[in-house]
DNA sequence: AATGAATGAGAGTTCATTCAT
DNA sequence: AATGAATGAACTCTCATTCAT
């Protein structure tokens, strides 16, 4: 929130500065959108000169870029810190919301960033160059879970793993935005409920 | 020899232009994204003068509002055709994907132009007082058709109407994407089981 | 001289201003040389603003095109001024001299922005394309000549017509410089003793 | 292990290290140009960084007279290669010929780089302390020539010396550009026949 | 002697908008 | 209703130069 936070020191290396400028770019994609992001406002975000942030990114695209990459190391991150090996499947999935939730309560940008980079991803082949293969690996992890689901009983025998895959990441993106948020948790219900296999609960 | 020969005649009436205008700025945002929108690019497709352009739109906020105005008359005009009164709920979400197949393959841009919007309607009121109303309105449908089902016992008493009508159109508009294209049959196909009360098939 | 001379109103026709903004970059690149050339500079000697320069030429590399353009049509008009048919060779040698010193009287600026563009062709084919052709074709002027001296026998019987007359344009384009200004007459007279076939004045 | 070694060792002494740059720097006035100058392209071809160059050589300034000045080096010590004393003038013009032969074939860049900083002299004060005594210098050997042979006979004796000397460093330094290169010899051979005596090869 | 980082000034270009006709 | 010309504001990017180490 607040943009002078950090130490801000007159000279930094060139990876932390990196980082930062990545951080702010974020920041003001989330703001302003892709479209109306500038680089003059991403250097005074950081605290530096335009020609300085030049200095260490060369382009505006090489920024996206950037920004692609970044988004890709912190959604690896995050993928990495919840093992759901050996689980149920069902439980997998129950799991895999959780970790959604986190994100968006942790890096509430993230999932913002991502949905204006696949945009942009249609016309600009350099961005899809990253950002497909990001979205095309969120996919198989639930296409994976459903897999593993089906085999062990505990979801849906019925299920279609890369169509429920995409319909559950369609639903989760689109839930991101702000004004479906608070829909966020019954949407996660409905797709338990929807591809869990107790026909008990149906009664 | 006659007078209202439609063939780009120098001297349109405002209504005719502005359809042109409309019709023009939506195969343009398609093609180059609302970010890339240009009122140039729009009045060299009309065949006007940029400043023809700004008498008939007097602003690029006005017209992206044309834009979204001739949207939502598309997408009334679209939702009148299919009447689905007092059938059974699953096959009135049938129908409704049906019509979805429809508009993708009639008006492709739509979907594509409306989710534009969509994202737009973030940063900007004046696109979310008409997109909103309209997605809102778009998901009631699927909402009501839930409700139904439910009642009728077509489809699976567990469903929270309101969340699967999110679940569904997020859906929907996801695999509008070219990427996603070929997969909406399937897509569509696992929705249905999703909902359907059927638990024959499940076993 | 004096940059805002002309009645400079606050509209013109796109051909005028053309004119005046190619008489503006002529001038300019005299004085600051074509790499110090600024369009910001000839915007404000022309008394128009930096979008309305590229309204009217779109990009600083059709100004300098259109510099070689008006560089020609002025070089092509001041060739046609002097019938030279059915004299002597050596008199027209003359009377091309005498071209040339009307042409540094009346258009000091013509040679100097020539022998620039003439650099920059060197790098640059779009200029090239209409450079290198003039400067062949006043090359040919002379190269012409020298074959109807050889021919009536007012000239030196062993010329070679195109070595000499890239030797004659190479002296005329060096004496343009100002510090050579002064030996223009001298080295004139010295290029018509050197062809001329008269044995008497050397005897 | 041999301290000396000429392969871009990391320290070099300041004399070796400004040698370098002038060289890196004529090398690249020929590839783009005085105006295509880059001081990040000198430091890049020398292996330096870019605010080493600048504790070389304090600006840019300071670096085009560096190689002006290294221009007058080489071009003196071209001169000292041939003496040409005691022999008539038409002899020592063709040695004077084969020794911009040589220079053309042995340092290519020499004439190139020197005709773009007499363009810049112009505009130039600094360049123009350096150069023009250099250009004077040479055509001051040329019109010595002249003398020299209308003396002893074996030129033309209506010979203006100085005006003889400006066509004939024009006319060479005219052929040193690429397009008129093969032209050279021919132009050499035309203007020997231009101020030799014999008026019996033109029988 | 050398360097990574930083910078002010300024370059060409774009764009929605307005003016005069 | 239509248009050619004009414009201010803003954009990305470049470059010689300087600073701290």
């Amino acid at each position: 929130m607040c943009p002078e936070q950090s130490s801000n020191p007159r000279r930094e290396s060139g990876d932390e500065r990196r980082i930062a400028i990545a951080k702010a770019a974020r920041a003001l994609i989330i703001e302003k959108g892709l479209e109306g992001l500038r680089t003059r406002d991403i250097a005074e975000r950081v605290g530096i000169n335009i020609a300085t942030l030049h200095y260490h990114v060369p382009s505006k695209e090489a920024l996206v870029a950037l920004v692609a990459e970044s988004l890709r190391a912190d959604f690896k991150a995050q993928a990495l810190r919840h093992p759901r090996a050996d689980q149920p499947g069902l439980l997998q999935l129950r799991i895999e919301f959780n970790e959604f939730r986190e994100i968006v309560a942790e890096m509430p940008e993230l999932i913002g960033v991502l949905s204006e980079l696949v945009d942009r991803a249609r016309r600009d082949a350099s961005i899809a160059d990253i950002i497909l293969p990001m979205q095309a690996f969120w996919t198989s992890q639930f296409a994976d879970i459903f897999r593993t689901g089906i085999a062990d009983g505990s979801m849906r025998r019925s299920i279609d793993p890369e169509a429920a895959a995409v319909a559950v990441t369609a639903a989760l993106s689109d839930c991101w935005r702000p004004h479906r948020r608070n829909q966020l948790d019954a949407v996660m219900a409905e797709l338990e409920r929807a591809f869990s296999a107790s026909p008990v609960s149906q009664g």
